[in-house]
DNA sequence: GATGAATGAGTCTTCATTCAT
DNA sequence: GATGAATGAAGACTCATTCAT
């Protein structure tokens, strides 16, 4: 049976040290899923790795979903600032150059942890909060569709534009997340964020 | 720490008695992982809910991982059996129907089995054995290879056929299983199938 | 909790082949208790081991205690028989030849099966019934009792013979086993033999 | 197939109540040995009988083969304790009547632990680490060389002082420990003891 | 007599979590 | 806020044994 799934943080930490408890968790956390993958993580091994004890992990995370739920949510945080730092291009770029750097920097980011995209990302995925991950790519989508108003007259006549704009974002994340295991050389090469550039073009244009 | 991996099949089923406690064992793997998802299944439930001993299951499979692994295994077989049986298509039809005829029955097999996909595929579909996922994708790849080759006077220039085949395989797999979570309305309703089958015919032709 | 201890032999066999099972069942328990250990030994690989299917190994031994009983006892049994078959030096050669005569076969018989003594006879000799161990010791003993009369006039006075002869060939058993893993060395180099032997001689002689 | 044998302690304790636990579990363990036989103790009736949960057993010691190491290196340590405690009689006494009181305390110490070495002591002693038990035995071994060194004059001619001095230390303790099955009467009334001394007396002296 | 698939009670062991200090 | 020893529910897995064929 599975633990009760509490996978909100206990408490909000108003005091830098204990903002840097729960950074140093994270951290923690995130090498110990690096190197054991999530079944092999315990609790006790993230208290040790971080330095705290087992008593105080426990004081800042409910559970260990809440602890990896954490670590899901930062990492999803972290793609869609990826792709948000990106968002100007949309408006200086013609929309075909600004998909292939949005895709070529999202490709670049999962590179840099490819490791832990291949070791329990589709392992744990599922504990990050579904409405966090809508959030986020939400935002993201947003975004695209932002820029495809932006574009429109170029767009492919018939184009439902917010559908597409998600379904891109989607995809994007979806192809780049599990390029980690499919295709790790192409994934470094770039030559998967051009074609996954190429292939969203082709969707969204005219 | 995690358990052992072994991952293989005990033995091989010799009579037909045997082979039927196999797939006997398989659906109730099936059928608690709906349930309970992955973490939640426990091999004592799974042989109650199969009608057998527990120990029969450890004498046909070595590790609850090895049962997870056959159940990943068989789903997909049933995945590529559900492309292959249309590969005919490629042969018959303009490319984009045939392309969109694949993604609609891709989606309606992935429709058929949601519950599956929501609850443990993510979870637990890295117990598969990467070779045979490869074998599967590969399988699907090079016969949409063939159908390219069928159809090359309509392909867009400058296109890597045999890396497109990959490409377009892996990616109408991602997008239907993630889209048991992200679009079960698009999925149930076709939207998603026509969507995905759009990008990839207009990836593909000129 | 103990299984229960039916240590005795299930049925005796009365036909030749019947024979040859028991006889190949034990060789089969030998054999595998010395390469796994009787913790290791499980009766399936034993049953495998033979060459005949786990029903037939429970044919002939009701547990797998009276298997490994039965090992035990024709082990014993072939101590006995080692030294009965020098029974007749005590008559010939003065008492101290007789003496390391007999201790160098028990060691020379231990050494021919060291792999035995060092891996499973520690941990299993107590399932073999204490009866059996007595009366082969007893009857050893008073083969040595007989011969220690034959000698009376040059033994120490105040000898208690029956005592002594059942304390000597305590002895001579207690080291030569533990000698195994006590003394390989000096088991095999005859050297563990002649200090026994000369340690009962002057316990006996005057 | 025997699970891994890892026979170390997992943690040192450090504080004075994790002595205390080590030493009650230790002691839970022996009781039940001693009830149950090697074969039926269980980590939870350990447990139980410590009045501990299981998790702290396991907290200290890694597998049930360590905790029962424990109490054979605890057991072991206590015969060389007897013997050590004694030592200076061979310095103040002739070396029979050293000996004679040597073989009676640790006959007595056995005698005073009997049913420990009938019921399970030959069934596990196998798991005490084969280094401890000859540093033991080597400890007792070199006390008695010393011993024999300081009666040298009355020494037998030829006498391989080393070996003898090891050899007569193993002697003593496989009788001892095997007198809890075969002469219990004797280890109890002092007979054995005595009988032990003058074999080993003789042995060792002109 | 022989077979071997099936049984299931019972074991060891893990690890998330608590709480007294 | 922090500690970490202690907890114990729960689960994977083994293997001696049975019995229908």
């Amino acid at each position: 049976m599975p633990r009760r799934a509490r996978t909100h943080q206990r408490r909000q930490p108003v005091q830098r040290r204990a903002e840097d408890t729960v950074a140093v968790l994270l951290d923690a956390t995130e090498r110990v899923l690096e190197a054991q993958g999530f079944h092999g993580a315990t609790t006790n091994h993230i208290a040790r790795t971080a330095g705290v004890s087992i008593g105080t992990l426990y004081h800042y995370f409910p559970t260990k979903e809440a602890l990896v739920a954490g670590v899901v949510h930062r990492l999803w945080a972290a793609e869609l600032e990826t792709l948000a730092t990106r968002a100007h291009l949309f408006a200086e770029l013609p929309l075909e150059d600004a998909i292939r750097e949005a895709c070529r920097a999202l490709c670049a980011y999962v590179w840099s942890r490819v490791d832990l995209y291949r070791t329990w990302y589709s392992e744990a995925s599922h504990l990050g909060e579904l409405g966090k991950g809508l959030d986020m790519s939400g935002h993201a989508a947003s975004m695209v569709a932002g820029a495809l108003e932006h574009h429109a007259a170029r767009l492919r006549p018939g184009l439902d534009v917010t559908f597409a704009a998600d379904f891109v974002v989607k995809t994007a994340l979806a192809l780049a997340r599990t390029g980690a295991r499919d295709y790790p050389a192409e994934l470094e090469s770039g030559k998967l964020a051009d074609e996954l550039a190429l292939m969203l073009s082709r969707y969204l244009l005219a």
